[in-house]
DNA sequence: GTCGATCAACTACCTAGGTAATACGACCTC
DNA sequence: GAGGTCGTATTACCTAGGTAGTTGATCGAC
């Protein structure tokens, strides 16, 4: 189970930069944040720092200013977003998951043959 | 699209029991809510206004008390809340989801050939 | 007719995510 | 050393979910 790290809309946006550039200061944050999130520098450097209360970054100081850097995966925070959906939707069935998304025909024919591929290799490298 | 049903924690369990009795009083909720979420009466009325101001639930008046009932179904909600998720994290791209699903080892073996059969079924269905 | 139970309404907090202006200290340049 | 810039800290709001006490109206019983 571990601690949930459920994380919101700005704060994912802000991950995925961490993740990719490993290390960043506030300013580069903001600088490689996408056009549509857009936000003040200072909205960048508040929301770091509550992060680094909640645990998801830690900063060390370089001259003046912070240098952040994820202390969480990306695949920790799907697995455990995705978790905290099946938990509170299907009881934490994920199975039940997969299922609706299955028959609430999210997905289409061809991407269930791609599925079906996916199976395929996971079993075998399973058994 | 539409409207995002995204439902908190209470409200889902609120809602379940509305789903389940079609039409009830606060009272009555507060009556069917599982062991583990029982809260003040009054929480629940609370929650119930919230809801229907968010128009999730609407009320009519029986005598004194109001008599509340669902205006979305179960799987429209957990539809949309699935469909938010895959938002945020795979760019709603559900398939990503679902791969995720069966690369993070969330789903055994046994499930497995279970959405296998589930798959097979659909496609039977579709073409 | 008064009393207690029953309800909804109102009010008040708390937390977390989000948003940003303002303040303040450090540092660099002339 | 005065002024401007850079960068963090402080402060303040807003929304939504959650939690519940208090209040006030109403209604049935005695």
């Amino acid at each position: 189970m571990s601690t949930q790290h459920t994380l919101g809309e700005l704060q994912l946006a802000i991950m995925r930069v961490l993740w990719r550039l490993k290390t960043a200061s506030v300013a580069d944050v903001h600088r490689a944040l996408p056009e549509h999130k857009s936000r003040a520098l200072t909205t960048i450097a508040t929301m770091l720092s509550k992060m680094e209360k909640k645990g998801v970054v830690l900063h060390k100081t370089e001259g003046r200013q912070f240098i952040y850097h994820p202390t969480v995966s990306e695949s920790e925070v799907k697995r455990s977003m995705v978790a905290e959906l099946a938990h509170r939707l299907f009881e934490g069935d994920f199975t039940a998951l997969v299922t609706h998304l299955i028959e609430e025909k999210e997905i289409d024919a061809k991407e269930l043959e791609q599925l079906k591929n996916s199976i395929a290799k996971r079993e075998k490298g399973r058994k």
